[in-house]
DNA sequence: TATTGTTATACTCTATAACTATA
DNA sequence: TATAGTTATAGAGTATAACAATA
């Protein structure tokens, strides 16, 4: 139990406390889920992907990403196409009205999120911010 | 529309992402609701506090905060006190058990975020984390 | 027999609406 | 009439369990 191991469980306290606020807030404000927004990005970067991957990347059961993706298909931002290597495997592909869509996101997040970063912060806070991101992104993907 | 907001644009994207990542892992990992943990947190540095105040101040709805403090009250961590001043409101304090409880939870936290903190993050990257936690706490505040 | 995906169902957290009690 | 809190109910998102189809 080391000094630095308390300031860990600190940081770690402070970090959750914060995340739920600001996702609730993020919620409250954005109409859809955040997996749906984070899907359609995931696909947009990576092309087409099966639904399994799809539920390892964004960390749900692949039950859930089958009702993500059925949302997503039923408003017309994503479409199947049967992987013509595996019979059991669906490819899901962004269609144009889920480039359209993603494309589009990004000007709805100006939302708040958006604009919080840009009236909150001063320039060298925004800087820090994005220095900050890659680590919250390492430890969402931490084992 | 600047260079900066288109900056802020992406950053804002990015931090949704890894924000439903993390928040995901923290659910999965932490048996109990974010908002529990946070409520004790709160009254532990503010001392009793009404509802409606702790409604405001973790941003839900005060329905949802009733609900949130019967589950605390049922678990014996926090208990009611009618307010002197006032016959309406009720004020919410930490017992004994609920002290224990917030210790404790500091220690459990080490389940993974803390212990990602430790092994996953380099000395300079957890002094950036913690100068970058203010900003987000800022963000989640912002009006 | 193992893997991919689906359907059916339930649980958790928060929201809206309608109500009671006090100011 | 306005405010603090409660009860009842619904909704969104994800989970578990059981199943079908393909490997």
């Amino acid at each position: 139990m080391t000094v630095t191991q308390d300031v860990d469980l600190e940081l770690a306290g402070e970090l959750r406390v914060v995340l739920g606020r600001l996702v609730r807030r993020l919620r409250a404000e954005h109409s859809f889920p955040l997996t749906h927004g984070s899907v359609l990005g995931r696909l947009d970067r990576a092309g087409s992907t099966s639904i399994g991957d799809l539920a390892t990347a964004e960390r749900v059961r692949p039950q859930s990403m089958t009702q993500t993706i059925a949302d997503l298909e039923a408003a017309g931002l994503v479409a199947r196409r049967a992987d013509p290597a595996d019979g059991r495997r669906t490819l899901i592909e962004l269609t144009e009205a889920g480039q359209r869509k993603l494309f589009e996101d990004r000007a709805r997040r100006e939302g708040w999120l958006a604009q919080a970063i840009a009236e909150d912060l001063s320039e060298s806070e925004r800087r820090l911010l994005a220095r900050a991101l890659p680590l919250l992104e390492r430890l969402s993907e931490s084992a």
